[in-house]
Order: structure tokens, then C-alpha cells, then sequence
DNA sequence: CCCGGAACCTGAAGGC
DNA sequence: TGCCTTCAGGTTCCGG
């Protein structure tokens, strides 16, 4: 699933194939992929725009118009961009299409219809409510302690809130907890100081590794050349299931938390 | 403000 | 073989 680490391995590799080209239109088949404006609106201010620039915020990929608009992208759970050549056949599940000058096209994949695009006058009514990017330099133990101070969720569950950590999802999210020893029903304010310094490197480390790998092809994440990342091949504890925790060897279990799957190992991850 | 759960989606995988 | 259940989870909305 796209997380931070895949969603910017795709503005890595999607940026100089389509960077300086015209939009030529747009195809839409599954209208509701289109949150704002209104589809005809949307088609009006997309097509004939030249690609400025491609940024990322969280999860969200900011494709930069010329006009001075923002075609936003949210991948989801199981969106891909493939960049392909007019005469390609659309990939499976393919519910909007992008053509470009040059003779190519963007072919939006997404199995379970969860993606969407909107076209935005400015970054702050979609990302603004955002916590910091994880990667800056801002964001510090320090600040990832005020974040969680005195708060009574589970730290799994605060980890993946975009409103405090913009990016980190559930399988990052579960990889950092492993690193950092932490069990991920711990509260985010009973965390202490020494964890929060733990938890802030593993952070850092987990996302780092997985854009070093491209990205991790669960379930259907792809890059835009459609080959796969290769991040889940080191993923200790997400989507491990039945296997055993490298460090000790006790089985990795899995529970619920706020309804998403939590992998951990039970021996190394203590409640205290 | 904080927390938890449902809804949106549908293919893949596993159990019986 | 085939049906049924479970699992996958980013975001938004709603209720307490």
C-alpha cells in the first residue's frame, strides 16, 4: 500500500518522465475518482496544462501545473501510476487515463477504487491540516514528544494519524514499533523519554530503508515503470504472518488495533 | 479536543 | 471443486 516511502519512490521515477510535457486530456471511467471540481471542471482545468513539477506532502502526490494548479493524487491502498505509450493496452483496473504530449499516457490502476484526483487552487485546503514530514529535518524526538504527551490512544494507532505524523502508515508504522521494542497498544503519553528518542530513530530508519528499496509491493503497489519495490523483503513483523521474530524467535502475532491488522513480537515488544 | 468504530471498495487467499 | 469467510487499510464521517 502506498505509503510515504512509495509515494516518493513515484515522484523519484514519475518526475522526469512527465516534467516539462503537455496534459493532451483526460479519461475518466470511475467518476467518483474525482473528488473537486465537478468532472467537466476538473477535465477543463487539467487538459492543455504543462507539468511544472511533481512534490509530495504525506501521501499525497502534488503534480505542479502550469495555470499554477495542483492536480492532487491519492493512491490509497491500491492505486498505481503506470506510465505507459498511447499505443499500450490500459493495464487491469485502469479508471482514468492521462495523455501527455509525446505519445504517452499516465494509466491510473486502482482494484479497489479507493484513489482519487482533485485539481486545488492551493496545497493548504488539502494538505493543510497535515502533521510535520517525518524526514525534515523539523521534525525532532522533541517534537514527536509533544506530539504524543499526554494522549490515550494507542501509540500504533497515533503513529498512522496523519494529523500528527504526515506519511507513516500501517506497515511502516508496525516496523518502527518492532525497531524500536515498543508494543503497539502502548499509550502515546506512557511512552518514555528514552522510548520517544527510540521510536523517532526507528521512524526515520524504517522510511529511509523503504524508499532505499523503492517501495514495499503489497498487495498491488507498483512504480511507474509497473515493476515492484522490494521493501516488504525486509519487513520484520508487517504482514509476517507465521513467521518468526529475527531477534528471538517467537512467533510474530497478530492483532486489531482501530481495525488494522498489528504485527509484532510479543517477546521483544513488552507491555512493561 | 480526544477516542473508537463504521463505511467506502473488491480481489486474493485460506478453510471446510 | 466450490462456496464462504477473512484479510488488506487510507481517509472521512459520526457518535460518545
Amino acid at each position: 500500500m502506498p505509503e510515504l516511502p512509495e509515494v516518493e519512490t513515484i515522484r523519484i521515477e514519475i518526475s522526469p518522465l512527465i516534467i516539462g510535457r503537455r496534459i493532451t486530456g483526460v479519461e475518466v471511467f470511475w467518476e467518483r475518482m474525482v473528488r473537486e471540481p465537478s468532472l467537466d471542471e476538473f477535465r477543463r482545468g487539467v487538459a492543455g496544462q504543462r507539468i511544472v513539477g511533481v512534490d509530495r506532502r504525506g501521501k499525497y502526490l502534488l503534480i505542479r501545473l502550469g495555470s499554477g494548479d495542483t492536480l492532487v493524487v491519492h493512491l490509497k491502498m491500491s492505486g498505481a501510476l503506470i506510465v505507459g505509450k498511447s499505443e499500450d493496452e490500459p493495464p487491469q483496473y485502469t479508471h482514468a487515463i492521462i495523455d501527455l504530449d509525446g505519445g504517452m499516457r499516465i494509466f491510473f490502476r486502482d482494484p479497489r477504487k479507493f484513489g482519487l484526483m482533485r485539481l486545488a487552487k492551493d496545497d493548504a485546503s488539502v494538505v493543510g491540516k497535515l502533521g510535520p514530514e517525518p524526514l525534515e529535518p523539523d521534525f525532532t524526538s522533541e517534537v514527536l514528544g509533544k506530539l504524543l504527551a499526554g494522549r490515550k490512544a494507542p501509540i500504533k494507532a497515533l503513529l498512522t494519524d496523519q494529523d500528527l505524523i504526515a506519511g507513516v502508515g500501517n506497515m511502516y508504522a508496525d516496523e518502527a514499533l518492532y525497531e524500536a521494542k515498543i508494543h503497539p497498544l502502548r499509550t502515546g503519553g506512557s511512552l518514555s523519554k528514552g522510548e520517544i528518542a527510540r521510536l523517532h530513530k526507528a521512524v526515520l530508519k524504517v522510511l529511509i530503508a523503504g524508499i532505499g528499496n523503492k517501495g514495499a509491493s503489497i498487495e498491488n503497489y507498483l512504480r511507474p515503470d509497473g515493476s515492484k519495490g522490494t521493501a516488504h523483503d525486509e519487513f520484520k513483523v508487517a504482514h509476517q504472518r507465521k513467521a518468526a521474530c529475527p531477534r528471538c524467535g517467537t512467533p510474530i502475532r497478530r492483532i486489531a488495533v482501530r481495525n488494522r491488522g498489528t504485527y509484532f513480537c510479543p517477546k521483544c515488544q513488552k507491555m512493561k
